[in-house]
DNA sequence: CCTATGACTGGTC
DNA sequence: TGACCAGCCATAG
């Protein structure tokens, strides 16, 4: 750890942020935080240890589909916990967006450049 | 300082 | 739907 703030503590706080029964995408925590990219959400997940108290689980890619980042069985068990979250998955793997997109910490977060939000 | 890498994204076939 | 390509940015060594 640097005495900077590391990226990562940014996006853990905004993902405890993320309600049960919501999901969010990488991008859309990166244009959140507005400083960096889906990539470096999903490395901060990457050093984000299970053991924490951050829901990592309900982060997912943009294709509404958990990231078979390791052991293929863990993704498996990242889909039933946001099952028993309330988070609906298709016959393909996927949840709908549209219904289970996280739209935000509220309408405003500390991030500067967060003028357009009008992504919904 | 430079190189390698990664739980991504969007477009195209 | 799934696979491939190129761009993206921060962290680690």
């Amino acid at each position: 750890m640097t005495k900077t703030a590391p990226l990562y503590e940014l996006i853990y706080d905004l993902v405890r942020q993320i309600p049960p029964g919501k999901v969010a995408t990488y991008g859309q925590i990166a244009a959140i935080v507005g400083r960096c990219s889906a990539r470096q959400v999903g490395f901060a997940m990457s050093a984000t240890p299970a053991e924490s108290d951050i829901p990592w689980q309900r982060v997912i890619n943009s294709q509404g589909r958990i990231s078979p980042h390791g052991g293929g069985e863990g993704s498996g068990v990242q889909r039933e916990i946001l099952e028993m979250e309330g988070v609906v998955f298709n016959a393909s793997g996927r949840t709908d967006l549209s219904v289970f997109g996280w739209g935000g910490p509220d309408f405003e977060i500390d991030a500067e450049e967060f003028d357009e939000r009008t992504l919904f």
